[in-house]
DNA sequence: AAGCTCTCCTGATGGC
DNA sequence: TGCCATCAGGAGAGCT
């Protein structure tokens, strides 16, 4: 499940292995892939033709190739399961290949987008004047970006009726952040996924910011947190981070701080881990 | 109108 | 053995 630390070590791939290489052609094998571009999969194939890939850039979970020497962009989401791969041209098809790409140059790898439970996709947008692919002006920075404001977060939070784990997963409030991280970060913070924004002081936002920034910075380093085969970088290799999971996936287990046994609630249709101890539930409002 | 629920999708897994 | 239900969950549409 690609988050923030994933989507980047993706992202650092593609700048090494696709960056400043020229689009021969394009081809779409799958049409849901494209969904996002309301063109259509014909379209999207000619516009990527001919054209200069730049610098990848990343904003929380998405991440864009913008075409240089003009003002758009292939944006891309990896959803559950995406995979923007380096091949070789030999390499066999993978089972789930959804968009291949080749490039006009000897270097003998094309890249490919191969996407399981296809949630993910591509789809080419204009650029805002600050260089983001117009439709996700509406995505927040993310807590790696310099330019996040900490206060505007605290103050957003203290504004909202809702609770903090719903604001951690808000991408419009905080991007970048999945289910799994922000399991990590409220646990590292001894913060139950219940608690209302509004209770939050300064020093409490501050807290848990600096443990979603640890938490992802410490995952990036081992190249993310892969589970099963599908989430993986460019090249096809898995993270490590899942060794380094302190909540997620833990129920029935110690908690490596007490000892109690770890907690799964179901959850805004998904899973939450906590220790119920370190991670005491918020009093019932009535 | 903000907050929340539902839905899209495939494959692994478990129960009977 | 086979069949069906459940689970994984990001994000936006749609409902209240």
């Amino acid at each position: 499940m690609p988050e923030l630390p994933e989507v980047e070590v993706v992202r650092r791939g593609l700048e090494r292995w696709a960056a400043h290489r020229t689009v021969a052609d394009a081809e779409v094998l799958h049409p849901r892939a494209v969904r996002r571009h309301l063109a259509g999969p014909d379209d999207f194939a000619h516009r990527l033709k001919g054209h200069r890939i730049g610098t990848p850039s990343r904003r929380g979970k998405y991440l864009w190739l913008p075409l240089t020497d003009t003002d758009q962009s292939v944006l891309a989401h990896l959803g559950m399961s995406g995979q923007l791969l380096v091949q070789p041209h030999a390499a066999p098809d993978e089972k789930h290949l959804r968009i291949r790409i080749r490039f006009a140059d000897t270097l003998g790898t094309e890249l490919r987008f191969v996407d399981q439970r296809t949630f993910g996709g591509l789809s080419l947008h204009d650029n805002t004047p600050d260089g983001l692919p117009d439709v996700i002006a509406h995505i927040a920075r993310d807590p790696l970006d310099p330019l996040f404001d900490d206060e505007a977060f605290h103050q957003a939070l203290r504004r909202k009726r809702s609770t903090i784990k719903r604001a951690l997963l808000d991408q419009s409030l905080i991007s970048g952040v999945g289910n799994i991280y922000a399991d990590e970060a409220l646990w590292r913070a001894r913060i139950h996924y219940d608690r209302p924004t509004a209770t939050f002081t300064r020093p409490r936002t501050a807290e848990l910011l600096g443990h979603v920034r640890d938490v992802m910075n410490a995952a990036l380093a081992v190249g993310g947190t892969s589970f099963d085969s599908l989430y993986v970088n460019v090249n096809g290799e898995s993270g490590y981070f899942d060794r380094s999971l302190d909540a997620y996936g833990r129920e029935g287990l110690p908690c490596k701080r007490c000892g109690t046994p770890m907690r799964r609630r179901l959850w805004m249709n998904r899973s939450s881990y906590f220790c119920p101890k370190c991670q005491r539930a918020p009093r019932v409002s009535s």
